[in-house]
DNA sequence: TAACAAATAGGAATCATTCCTGTTTATAAT
DNA sequence: ATTATAAACAGGAATGATTCCTATTTGTTA
C-alpha cells in the first residue's frame, strides 16, 4: 500500500495551516470551493479526519460542531461561548502527559484542556 | 415569572443524580420511558438543557454526543476511545478557575481538562 | 503504457438535537 | 376553591453536521 497525495488534500492542509481561526469543516469547504471549484464536502470531511489521524492538524469539540487547528504544539484552548471563538493559550505544562501516565493506569493519548467564558469582546 | 416543577424534570434530574456513567440523552430517555412511559425526547433534550444552564448537573462533549454528568463537584474526566466510557479523576487543583482568571483577561465560566487514551480493559 | 488501489464528486442516508403546534398542568391571584 | 395564564408537555417534523454509497477519475508502481 502506497501513500497518495491528492491536490485535494494538499489543499486542505494548505488552509488549515494557514489560519489560527480554528475553523469548522463547513468554512474549510467553502474556502478550498474557491480554490477548486468541484471539491465535495465529503473530501473535505474525510481528509480532515485523515490529517487528524496522521496528526498533522488537531481537532476541537465546540460544541456539537467540530474545529480544526494547524497548530500541533501543545496547548490549551480558551472558547467564548458568546461568539464562539476560539483562542489559544498556553496553561499545562508540556510534560503533563508523562505526570499523568505515572500516576494513572490508563494509556494517554491525549490532554485537552478547555476554559469556557466570555471573551473581551463583550 | 416563576419556576414551574413538572413530573418529568424531577425524574430525569433524578436518573442523572443516581448514576455515576455519564448517560447520554437517548440513555436518559429510554431510563425515564421505563417509569414515565409517555415521556417524550423533546422533554429530556429540554429538560437536560435546563438542569445544565441551572448548574444542577454538568455537560460532557464526548464527540459529537453530549453527555450528562449528576456529579458538580469539580473534577476531570477521562475518557476511553475504546468503549466511550467515561471515568471521573481530579487532576487539577480546586481553585484553578481563580488563578487563570488573575492571569488572563476574560471571564472564566468552567474549565475542563479531559484525558482521551485507553482504559484497562483493552 | 497498463493495471489497480486510492481518492474523488455528487448526492443520499444517518442520527443527535432542536423546533413546532396543539394540549396539559403547576402556580399565583382572585 | 376557581380561574387565569404562562410554563411545560407529547408527538412528530425539521435541521444540520457528518458519514456513507457508487460510479468515475487519478496517482503510483511495474
Amino acid at each position: 500500500m502506497y501513500k497518495r497525495y491528492s491536490k485535494q488534500r494538499t489543499l486542505i492542509l494548505e488552509i488549515v495551516k494557514s489560519t489560527h481561526s480554528h475553523p469548522s469543516a463547513d468554512w474549510i469547504y467553502n474556502k478550498a470551493r474557491k480554490i477548486m471549484t468541484k471539491i465535495s464536502r465529503g473530501t473535505v470531511y474525510r481528509n480532515l479526519n485523515q490529517l487528524a489521524e496522521n496528526g498533522e492538524i488537531n481537532v476541537i469539540k465546540d460544541g456539537d460542531v467540530m474545529k480544526y487547528d494547524g497548530n500541533i504544539l501543545r496547548h490549551d484552548h480558551l472558547l467564548c461561548t458568546k461568539c464562539d471563538s476560539v483562542y489559544d493559550i498556553n496553561i499545562l505544562p508540556k510534560d503533563l502527559d508523562k505526570k499523568v501516565q505515572r500516576l494513572i493506569n490508563f494509556d494517554v493519548k491525549q490532554i485537552s484542556l478547555t476554559i469556557e467564558g466570555i471573551c473581551q469582546n463583550h
